[in-house]
DNA sequence: CTGAAAGCGCTAACAT
DNA sequence: ATGTTAGCGCTTTCAG
């Protein structure tokens, strides 16, 4: 079923059905309809490939990210398509599993397909990928941290300080012996930062990080339970306990809860990103929103503008105190 | 930067090259290795546009679903994936919103790069959809879902039937005032049959549905609680909660807890889908397993055999009692 | 083991 | 308003 069909069976030339169909250029009401009646009857769809090869455009915008079950991930995508709904272009998801050398090849497949635009998701890559984002002449937007060296345009928050301005409010508000609780995984480099951030944070103000403990596998209340529980048996003694994500953080917090700990009070909770699904929960977790939607709606938006651009966006976390922390006691906020 | 580049960067022809970088026929080592080091150097990528044209071969398998923000579909894409890695099949993703006019553009932009399959969630499509698929030429498998009829293939649950089958759980366990909690989005057809089979299996045992309520917008700990609230509030003597979803059962297994009801004695609860985040709650929450994952394998096994089968594979749903449930009365388990 | 020719299905550019 | 020609970058097929 090719355009050749629906030409020969509309009366006219394939050139004409193209027209029509792509609703270029003037052709008469009386063809066009002759012309939508034969793709109709037939069930044409027109071959995209073909298309692209010949035009040299391809209405897609290639997405990379580590993975769809973190719920970070789906919140950027949602950004992206609420931007791109109001354009021809479509969002082409691709996960590399957090796992570098299938990013590399993910990115790469994506770019043999000549989308429009690639967002990946943070700046950690091989060197080839690297190379092959470098040279691709279309733009290419990195998401999600800002704290590094873009191969383009980047949107994202520095995790670095938002580590920083997480250990300033613990410290503001009172807390001073302080646990970590967060993944092994180095891959997830946004968290190390965040790690980082803090321990540089609490040593600012001449305190150390009291205790840490870090887990394998996916986050999850169970994982956050587990956790808090092996962290408080080694260290009773901690007054704060800083997540890495608030999935594990709302383990922790229900965890700490029915052991009748006194919250805020006796011990504070925060974690990272806020995920609404968590309203409702018997406390709201004190967190920092991850500005997720607004990273994707503005690399969406740099891929649409169509320039191949160096710019990088750096988006400012904001700290939701919830109900997990005691007030600010110094700034009396 | 074409295979031409490439070629005469060797001092080779263009089919040479083409065939060492897919490894297709007999190439002497030297040439091979002078193909590759050029291609590096030069940082060709493949044009996939032209390669689909010429071989008629695109190795994509296209998947449409409602929403990447309701936990049920990453973990229908997490089985496809899982399949698919051991092939050359990639996966490209589509949502359609819960909108069937987004879904039927989406399904024929996916049909229009001739991907080598199509899965798609669901067995409510508009009419043109359903054709479009009907004429794809590939396999076409339809997932989640055997309540209907299917377009060619098939892979899920019987949702009617999973009602029906909580609807025993419920009364075997000496339960009888049951409430249902759900979603007033007639688009959430899995859910609606759910309920039906429901309403159908208390009828079977001369019972009723004492209340219902549904809700608009995403479940989640708020939603169910609220929902739960208002319910109770409305009708207090309910013996029994079923929920849509786990996620709005938490929410109501938290408020429950709260308000130090006694379950399973005084109220038992129960959800659907046994999400594992929520592992780590106070209680586990009664569920019935919706068999994600199998039905994203065995959709994805479909597509790799590659033949235009009219199979419909039955899954069935594994009751999970839980905490939220009292022991089963009647037969004593 | 390597190359040359033809053409995949469409669209840009140029007629008419 | 419609048609004609050429060619997008690759692979298939056939030669050698």
């Amino acid at each position: 079923m090719t355009l050749r069909d629906v030409a020969d069976a509309a009366g006219v030339s394939e050139m004409t059905v193209s027209r029509v169909l792509r609703n270029r250029g003037d052709v008469s009401d009386r063809t066009r309809e002759r012309v939508f009646q034969a793709s109709r009857e037939l069930g044409y769809v027109p071959n995209k490939i073909a298309g692209a090869l010949a035009s040299n455009r391809v209405n897609l915008v290639g997405v990379v990210i580590p993975s769809l079950s973190n719920m970070v991930f789906p919140d950027v995508l949602h950004g992206i398509g609420a931007v791109l709904d109001d354009t021809e272009l479509q969002p082409v998801i691709g996960t590399s599993q957090y796992d570098s050398q299938r990013e590399e090849k993910v990115i790469y497949e994506m770019l043999s397909w000549r989308p429009s635009g690639l967002i990946v998701a943070g700046l950690e890559h091989t060197d080839a990928a690297r190379a092959t984002m470098r040279n691709a002449g279309v733009p290419v937007v990195e998401v999600m941290d800002v704290d590094g060296d873009p191969v383009a345009g980047a949107v994202g928050i520095s995790h670095q300080a938002a580590g920083r301005a997480m250990a300033a409010e613990i410290i503001a508000r009172g807390y001073f012996r302080v646990g970590y609780l967060g993944s092994s995984s180095i891959s997830d480099a946004r968290a190390q930062k965040r790690y980082r951030g803090l321990k540089a944070g609490l040593e600012v103000a001449g305190l150390q990080l009291a205790d840490e403990i870090f887990y394998d596998g996916a986050s999850g209340f169970g994982t956050g339970r587990s956790m808090t529980e092996a962290l408080l048996q080694r260290t009773p003694d901690l007054d704060f306990l800083y997540y890495n994500t608030d999935m594990n953080a709302a383990g922790g917090l229900l965890y700490c809860l029915e052991k009748g700990m006194d919250i805020p009070g006796q011990i504070g909770l925060a974690g990272f990103n806020s995920f609404e699904v968590l309203d409702g929960l018997p406390m709201r977790i004190a967190t920092m929103d991850s500005q997720r939607e607004a990273i994707g709606r503005r690399a969406a938006e740099m891929i649409v503008a169509n320039t191949l651009t160096e710019e990088v966006v750096r988006l400012e976390p904001e700290f939701l105190p919830g109900d997990t922390v005691r007030g600010d006691t110094v700034r009396g906020r």
